[in-house]
DNA sequence: GTTACTCAGCGGGGAGGACG
DNA sequence: CGTCCTCCCCGCTGAGTAAC
């Protein structure tokens, strides 16, 4: 079975349904991911260039498009169990070092907080929590007037427009003044950016827009000490990991393993509130501390020494980091507008570095658009077992093609005897790059949140100039999502630094890398 | 001005790893 | 066990830089 993949081939007339049905993790190659490839091809072939934000086959197959799921219809989030989210923060904790030393004396020494947590919610909160699925309405229906609250809290603010809406679970020493203070004073806010105001600035302007926020949960008095700051933040995570606010990969940790992840997407928190208060300590101004280092300072805190701290910055980046595969575009376009300013700074300052550095990126920042907006022709090679591929640099595809079917034209090359070549055939290989995740991916590994989720490669092995019919390739390899992310981490113009410094990159051919 | 060296990208294999 | 393909290594290029 594993050989016919690739069946559905230059000729197209046999698509080769494969009847069995296989569990979900083979995702590709069921009859309508096949129908939706043929579109999308069509479409493709007419249009020039390696850039889409999407194609027309997307409104005729819209189950192929898997982003688009959490944010269309009418979001309800199943009942959430609020023992075991509780639990299952507590135990996470446990699981990262550097939250386990800043939390653990007190999950140590105060009993039972799990069901501490659980008090601290307002009767309203936790009776819509328990009371079965959750509608927006419903949270709206919270209430609780933080505005005029004076008490420490944790709070939810709504964000709602037309067919859409974002939440934001915040915590505050005085509820009512944080949220005068937000709400009277949106100079401050553009003071001060993080995702929660740049979406509600880009929000506000809009017709019909509700800005909403309800009381969560509350707690005695205001935090005196550092150990009830962090029972302040426990209880902001506690909302966050219900609401589901958190950004996927967080939730995807911190939630009971299984529990079906909804609103992901339309969740604010992408900083992690365990580390509220973290650089900030000491300080009232917790809200303006975080924004207030310099450049030189964060990066020192990033490859520095002291380990909570370094972890607190890879959070800081990975949350901003995160914007850039969102599945919502408006999401996206804050990380793109921010991105442009840092690039345009970059270029001028050259960071410290060689120019050699920047001529070398500038070429092969060009070498990678070429190869985006036109295509490549590579030659066909065949490995050791048979199987053919071609590549662009580092980056080898497999061709898909059927076990030695060139084998008449394989031939020994000038040295070794593993050394083959395809005679008088070429390949094509040509990207293509969307703006959210696709089904039709070269590497079905990727996660949603891998720009590699959003390459595909096409080839023509037909022809061979691009003329010919078009295949979409993938494999099912796991490595080569961290080495198309750097891929994609050039087409998009990071540099080679800044995409090394993310999650899941690996780029080999790099020698003598390992003295830094 | 010439030479030597460095660094990242490029192009190409071979070997070993993963998976049934 | 066979099959398949990723991974890693090597040498090259071309620009920048430092030393002579």
């Amino acid at each position: 079975m594993i050989g016919e993949r690739h069946r559905w081939d230059s000729e197209g007339e046999r698509m080769n349904v494969e009847e069995e049905t296989e569990p979900d993790d083979s995702v590709e190659f069921n009859t309508e991911t096949e129908k939706y490839a043929k579109a999308v091809l069509e479409e493709i072939r007419k249009l020039p260039g390696g850039r889409f934000s999407s194609f027309l086959a997307d409104n005729s197959f819209p189950r192929q498009v898997s982003h688009q799921d959490a944010l269309i219809g009418d979001p309800i989030l199943p009942k959430p169990p609020l023992r075991l989210i509780a639990d299952s923060i507590i135990s996470g904790i446990q699981l990262k070092e550097t939250q386990k030393k800043r939390y653990g004396d007190l999950i140590r020494y105060s009993a039972r907080i799990e069901d501490g947590l659980c008090d601290q919610l307002t009767p309203a909160a936790r009776e819509v929590f328990e009371k079965g699925s959750i509608t927006l309405d419903d949270l709206i229906g919270i209430g609780g007037n933080p505005d005029s609250d004076d008490r420490s809290g944790v709070y939810l603010h709504i964000l709602r427009i037309p067919n859409m809406f974002y939440l934001y679970v915040g915590q505050a020493v005085v509820l009512s003044e944080r949220i005068q203070y937000q709400h009277n004073d949106p100079e401050k806010r553009r003071k001060y950016p993080s995702l929660h105001y740049k979406v509600w600035e880009e929000l506000e302007g809009q017709d019909d827009f509700e800005s909403i926020f309800v009381t969560l949960g509350t707690v005695g008095h205001y935090p005196r000490d550092s150990s009830e700051q962090l029972s302040l933040n426990l209880l902001e995570m506690f909302g966050a990991c219900i609401l589901q606010t958190l950004k996927s990969s967080d939730l995807e940790f911190w939630l009971p393993e299984g529990f079906p992840v909804r609103w992901a997407d339309r969740g604010l928190n992408v900083a992690l509130p365990l580390w509220q208060g973290y650089i900030s300590r000491g300080s009232s101004q917790i809200l303006q501390a975080d924004m207030k280092m310099t450049k030189e300072e964060f990066s020192a805190a990033l490859h520095g020494a002291n380990e909570t701290r370094r972890q607190w910055a890879i959070n800081v980046k990975n949350s901003y980091q995160s914007l850039r595969v969102h599945p919502d575009p408006q999401m996206q376009a804050i990380w793109w507008k921010y991105f442009e300013k840092c690039c345009a700074a970059r270029d001028q300052l050259f960071l410290g570095r060689t120019k050699s550095y920047y001529t070398t990126q500038n070429n092969s920042r060009k070498n990678a658009l070429d190869f985006l907006a036109n295509g490549k022709q590579c030659k066909i090679v065949q490995s050791n077992w048979g199987s053919y591929s071609a590549s662009y640099a580092d980056y080898s595809f497999n061709l898909g093609l059927k076990a030695h079917c060139f084998n008449h034209l394989v031939k020994q090359s000038r040295s070794g005897k593993f050394d083959y070549f395809v005679d008088g055939k070429m390949a094509f290989l040509r990207p293509i790059l969307v703006d959210t995740p696709t089904n039709l991916r070269y590497a079905p590994n990727a996660l949603p949140t891998d720009p590699a989720s959003r390459l595909i490669i096409l080839a023509d092995t037909d022809k061979g100039d691009g003329t010919g019919k078009l295949r979409y390739l993938f494999t099912k390899g796991t490595k080569v999502v961290e080495k198309l992310n750097r891929l994609v981490d050039l087409f998009e113009g990071i540099d080679y630094d800044t995409s090394m410094s993310l999650e899941r990159r690996h780029s080999s051919g790099m020698r003598s890398r390992e003295t830094e």
